[in-house]
DNA sequence: CAGTCGCCCTGCGTGC
DNA sequence: TGCACGCAGGGCGACT
């Protein structure tokens, strides 16, 4: 479900209510959600713990402890807000961390069951965050750095962008926003993308990124922020679930296609 | 090695 | 109304 923007917008909800506060227990009702770890081990190591930092890393939460970090993965229908204690559970709620004063919880609601949770102690390496690629709205990377990376790969560059080292926390939905601002289309190989078009690129990620963020993201089915509030940007996608509607910017119809198993929206017309 | 596919899950909308 | 099917904002491991 959530992107970058969604991800982001949650932290920033989530983040004033964390900081400071001490773990006092934890629980988590799917196993799988953790492995190789083991519930009842992440339970002992956070309990007792004060949250110190809440960051976002591409898609990637990180909630930063004395001793260690709480990782939280989202994927397709996670969600983390703080809440009352003393509410009625809902049923696709998988994760609680009951927090020190106040009676207040951090749920981890995800009906999928597809998120992921870990512990890392102090100084381990987290892979998928040494992995990540550029952070969309703090670096913005030269031409030739890009066209490094695209220049060996025959992917298209659609399901590349989904690959997190490039940038990290575009995913389904901007990637096809993206390629439709950048005029790019999504069949084009990487490695066959011209500058002017890699300099497209270089502006389309933040660009479409910022205005989703300061949307509060977007809603498609159900994903909420931290305070359960749907997002405003699926209003101004210019492709994203619009096929057979006509290109705002031609007047084509939208197609729809497959890659890699996952939709992609574009305009053949304007995009190339 | 790069690229593609199946799969992990649940829930919802569509069409018969 | 009920059921089967396709589809979903992600990413990994097993294949070719």
């Amino acid at each position: 479900m959530p992107e970058l923007p969604e991800v982001e917008a949650v932290v920033r909800q989530i983040r004033p209510k964390l900081i400071g506060r001490t773990i006092q227990s934890a629980r988590f009702a799917i196993p799988r959600q953790l492995r190789p770890q083991s519930p009842r081990v992440v339970a002992r190591a956070v309990r007792g713990q004060t949250i110190h930092e809440v960051r976002r890393r591409g898609k990637i939460i990180l909630i930063e402890m004395d001793k260690g970090t709480l990782l939280v993965h989202l994927r397709m229908t996670g969600r983390l807000y703080v809440r009352k204690d003393e509410k009625p559970n809902d049923p696709h709620e998988r994760a609680w961390l009951s927090l020190d004063d106040g009676g207040d919880l951090l749920a981890f609601r995800d009906p999928r069951t597809l998120g992921v949770i870990r512990y890392y102690p102090a100084g381990t390496p987290i892979a998928a965050v040494n992995d990540a690629g550029w952070e969309p709205l703090e670096v913005v990377p030269a031409v030739n750095d890009v066209r490094a990376l695209l220049k060996r790969r025959s992917i298209a560059i659609k399901p590349l962008l989904l690959n997190q080292s490039i940038w990290a926390g575009i995913g389904n939905i901007y990637a096809s926003e993206i390629l439709w601002r950048a005029r790019v289309s999504p069949r084009k190989s990487a490695k066959r993308l011209s500058c002017a078009e890699i300099e497209r690129l270089i502006e389309a990620v933040p660009s479409v990124l910022r205005r989703a963020l300061e949307m509060g993201g977007s809603t498609v089915r159900d994903f909420a922020d931290g305070e359960g509030r749907a997002g405003r940007y699926q209003r101004e996608f210019a492709v994203y679930g619009r096929d057979d509607e006509p290109c705002s910017r031609c007047g084509r119809p939208i197609l729809r296609i497959v890659q890699a198993q996952r939709s992609t929206y574009f305009c053949r017309h304007c995009q190339k």
